[in-house]
RNA sequence: GGGCCGGUAGUUCAAUCGGUUAGAGCACCGCCCUGUCACGGCGGAAGUUGCGGGUUCGACUCCCGUCCGGCCCGCCA
């Protein structure tokens, strides 16, 4: 670089630097090589230029210009000066000028790009993780990152103004039994011991506030070694925050105001003023799941009652095992093929584990084609004519089977197709609430398990309940779901340790094992617990909203594949075997069958 | 753990029913070119068809296994 050094970046050249000398630095976008005259497109970070080397302006700079490829990293001086008239390119920013180059340093050379940097690359994903640096070059990755530090600074912005403070927790930290499984860091210093790297922050910070200060908020690092989706990576970033003497109108105030600036701040978006509530149950019932799109137009309805006793025995059985029925209603949906229902069976079946898919056609003359209508009575045809609201035209979809399961079939037709029959609202963000869950439910062996995590604190007019009818008991807790994806949870906590107690009690932990795997956090109710709750958001998760990303690679600098690993730099990878000597521990020979 | 889709040159794709030497665009390399901006022209190089096995006179193609990428179910408070 000698002792010349970068006086502008591309995107502060425009035709009012015309005349100036400035000295630009970046990468060789293209090089379009007329033999007489050489053009190269000059990036840096943000913005391109293009730049000329004429042999009449320098002769060496044209030189040297003839050796130029894509990605090789330069510096130029020169002159910034206008088109002539038909040169202009009035398709690119600052197409009216350019820079006329004096000098011209290669600072590095670079091997070709195994793809384009462009916008679109057009490649496998698997190349462009292979070669996540290129990938990174690329547009789309260079906004993701940008949308996600002005997300970053945001959040912090925001919580800074409401007086929260910043604090970090411990990434080695225990393992407790509760939620997902964790990622294990082997102690040296305690050989057979380990650490686990947090799940959430979440014990952490109910400790600080009961040291006192009140207002939390974290962006922290999460570890879950679960299998991965499109919207699951093993480490992703959460804004966690808590806080004390509050209920869950304050919390949630708070929630709106952050949510609302991070759209705004990020996105340029504003946000209706007060953000919808729905409640758990009245999701479940009408969308079948708890984090709806309410958008999609089309709602589920409940006919369980209808086929108590009848003469469908694949209805009626799965009822008096206590299952539902219930209908996904489509009206005018004429356009919908018997092929296409077909398909949308085999799809229940193979992918969502639905014994079948009952459904019925009402033709023009009220007829209804279909596979169950003889199992039918004319009752019940009524009574299902007058849930749904069937009339010619419409397609009645039906599921039976645990309540679990209606729901997941149903909604998930409901939102394939939704879209598909364009039965979707023409808003672009879909923002709510969605409060009171239920504090446990049952497990498939018929136990008492939490619903959320076990230090949520139940509606305090239902703490009786927790004698008498645990699943009963209304929870805390609170879901911020946008365009039908749960984009962060919250709840207020137990700050009673005998209610805390009781919970876990519940959960069928004896006073013991309580003791043992949350003592610290018993004891911490019993040296003068405020009262407190919290949140946390997926920030990868609205980074990828707010960008339009198909997956949290996408918005990821260095993401891990499906199956976990980093194809950049090889991770997970074996270790030396004095590496392991030291923390002792033995690999067991793999077990081939 | 399970279901589905995919894997051919650096890359994006093609290759008829299993049949000649696996082709093409872009990228790359060389030469030419003073106004392009996806520059253009001429020429060239580039392949363990993911890997292993099988069937066959013959396999990119069919079969089995396996690895890798993706989507989903389970799982993930």
């Amino acid at each position: 670089m000698g002792s010349l050094r970068r006086t502008a970046s591309c995107a502060e050249v425009d035709n009012s630097k015309i005349g100036q000398e400035v000295v630009l630095a970046g990468w060789v976008q293209r090089r379009r090589d007329h033999g007489g005259v050489i053009f190269v497109d000059l990036r840096d970070r943000g913005s391109f230029l293009q730049v000329v080397f004429r042999p009449d302006i320098a002769e060496s700079a044209h030189e040297h210009a003839q050796n130029l490829r894509s990605e090789y990293v330069i510096l130029v001086k020169g002159k910034v000066e206008p088109r002539s008239e038909d040169t202009v390119n009035p398709n690119i920013r600052a197409g009216d000028i350019e820079l006329a180059v004096t000098e011209l340093r290669i600072l590095n050379s670079a091997t070709p790009p195994p793809f384009a940097i462009e916008e679109d690359a057009g490649v496998d994903e698997s190349v462009r993780m292979r070669h996540r640096i290129h990938d990174l070059r690329r547009p789309p990755l260079q906004r993701a990152l940008r949308a996600r530090h002005n997300l970053f600074q945001a959040a912090r912005a925001a919580l800074s103004d409401l007086d929260f403070i910043e604090i970090e927790t411990p990434i080695l930290t225990k393992s407790t039994p509760e939620g997902a499984r964790d990622f294990l860091v082997p102690s040296r210093s305690h050989p057979g011991d380990f650490y686990a790297l947090p799940q959430s922050p979440q014990i952490m910070k109910q400790l600080l506030m009961v040291a006192g200060y009140e207002r939390y908020f974290q962006l922290s690092r999460c570890f879950r070694d679960e299998d991965l989706r499109a919207d699951r990576q093993p480490e992703f970033t959460q804004i966690d925050l808590e806080m004390s003497f509050v209920g869950e109108e304050e919390i949630l105030a708070v929630l709106e105001q952050v949510t609302k600036r991070i759209f705004s701040d990020v996105g340029g978006i504003e946000l209706d003023a007060n953000i919808k509530r729905i409640s758990f149950v009245e999701a479940m019932d009408r969308y079948g799941c708890d984090k709806p799109d309410t958008r999609i137009q089309l709602e589920l309805v409940e006919l369980t009652e209808v086929f108590r006793s009848s003469e469908l025995r694949a209805f009626r059985m799965g009822v008096d095992k206590g299952g539902i029925v219930k209908c996904l209603p489509i009206h005018d949906a004429q356009g919908m093929s018997r092929g296409r229902i077909d398909k949308l069976e085999s799809m229940v079946k193979k992918e969502l584990g639905g014994k079948g898919l009952a459904w019925v056609r009402v033709m023009d003359d009220g007829e209804w084609q279909s596979p169950i209508a003889k199992f039918l009575s004319d009752q019940e045809k009524e009574a299902i004519t007058k849930a749904t609201e069937a009339r010619p035209g419409s397609v009645l979809l039906f599921a039976s089977d645990t309540k679990a399961r209606v729901n997941a079939i149903l909604t998930r037709l409901r939102t394939d197709l939704g879209w598909e029959l364009g039965r979707v609202e023409d808003r672009p963000w879909d923002v709510l609430f969605v409060v009171s869950f239920p504090l446990f439910e049952e497990a498939e062996d018929g136990s008492i398990t939490y619903a959320h995590q076990p230090f949520v604190a139940p509606v305090e007019e239902d703490i009786a309940l927790l004698e008498t009818d645990p699943l009963g008991v209304r929870a805390t807790h609170y879901d911020l779901v946008i365009n039908g994806v749960e984009i962060g949870s919250g709840s207020l906590r137990n700050h009673r340790s005998d209610v805390q107690r009781k919970i876990l009690e519940i959960l069928g932990y004896s006073e013991e094992e309580s003791r043992e795997l949350f003592g610290f956090l018993l004891d911490g109710l019993e040296i003068g617990a405020p009262p407190h709750g919290g949140f946390a958001f997926g920030l990868d998760r609205m980074v990828m909203m707010l960008v339009g990303g198909e997956s949290l690679r996408d918005v990821t600098a260095f993401p891990k594949t499906q199956r976990g690993q980093d194809l950049l730099m090889g991770a997970p990878s074996v270790v030396a075997l004095d590496q392991l000597e030291e923390l002792g521990l033995q690999l067991r020979p793999q077990e081939d069958e």
